[in-house]
DNA sequence: TTCTCGTTCCTAGCAGCGCTAGAAGTGGAG
DNA sequence: CTCCACTTCTAGCGCTGCTAGGAACGAGAA
């Protein structure tokens, strides 16, 4: 029993492994790097081995990005916080998620851009989406007024998550940046 | 000089060709459907054909988003025109907006998540690119209040983004989205 | 009319991708 | 020591975007 427990243990620890080499690689130098020969020779083992760890690549990007909301939901939750009004707390969580995304966005990227696979807004999402939303959900409660909280909260992320994607992809000038976040935040919080 | 000039047009109705073939496959299977070789058989030529009008399949993309972006400032356009009130016309806008993404995902990921080549928010942005966000920037004007319209009209537009491509991505539930979009409108015009 | 030259276009191939079948190696059980 | 099951690797498939080099074509000169 003990024999296969290690096999187990082992084979934990390499599953960790992976998604670690697979998320430094990639915010080192992009998705574009992370190929599956590449990751493996980071590992320092064939290829194939990633196969028995997860269905493909994608799979791997979805563990990547679970990984990344743990790290998101942890930082809004700081955020929020530091502030002693709701509306601060709202600025606050605004701006922390754009320093996430800006910061890490091979990471942002496997979490809202790719990874279709996994499952959101449904029960069966992973507990660490839900925490990131949680934490989002959590600012804008005290705001919410008359509209649907739910609603609400997909909005404003909504509008965070438009200006940081808009603005990597260089449709946006960087210049006004902090305007346009202080104009959503001023348009979510009175 | 007129055979030079028959040919010259042969190139740019074949330009034509690859760009309209390009749209049309996209639109009909998915960016992923059109590899070089299937749009190469579909304009019944040669593969490097290609590449004597376009320096990469990236470069055919952002043709294709140019078209996008002119049809996207008509619809725009024809929706402002319909409404009588500033906050109507923003409204009639965000829907159009709206639609026009969801009923051309093909045609909008080329204009806003793939193709980073097109110059952006610069002088030498396409006329088409321009055209696109004056319509925005026009509705947005009249409520424009104290802020600044530039930022404004940008964050306007990083909302219905996010909200577009967050719910083509799974990340939000299709059932709400009208309320959100409401919610995103109400909190720009009032 | 025939030859030559410049252009156009295609065939064939490169390096790389995600992924997988089947062989080779490894280590515990009898 | 042998056997067997499991693990891991080598090799290869079909695909991708892209390109080098040669064949075919057509216009102008002799």
């Amino acid at each position: 029993m003990s024999i296969r427990a290690r096999r187990e243990r082992e084979q934990a620890e390499r599953e960790r492994l992976i998604v670690t080499a697979a998320r430094e690689l990639a915010e080192a130098e992009g998705w574009d790097a992370v190929t599956t020969r590449r990751l493996a020779a980071e590992i320092e083992y064939s290829q194939p081995v990633l196969y028995s760890h997860f269905k493909g690549k994608d799979a791997i990007m979805a563990a990547v990005a679970v990984e990344g909301f743990a790290d998101l939901a942890a930082e809004l939750g700081a955020a929020r916080a530091t502030a002693s009004t709701p509306r601060e707390a709202l600025a606050a969580v605004g701006v922390a998620y754009a320093r996430f995304a800006e910061q890490r966005p091979a990471l942002y990227d496997a979490m809202f851009t790719h990874a279709v696979d996994l499952p959101f807004a449904t029960l069966e999402a992973p507990p660490a989406l839900w925490a990131a939303f949680n934490e989002l959900q959590d600012a804008v409660r005290p705001l919410a007024g008359e509209d649907d909280l739910g609603a609400l909260t997909e909005t404003f992320w909504s509008g965070l998550h438009g200006l940081m994607t808009l603005m990597r992809n260089g449709r946006l000038r960087r210049a006004d940046h902090d305007k346009r976040l202080a104009i959503l935040i001023g348009r979510f919080a009175f």
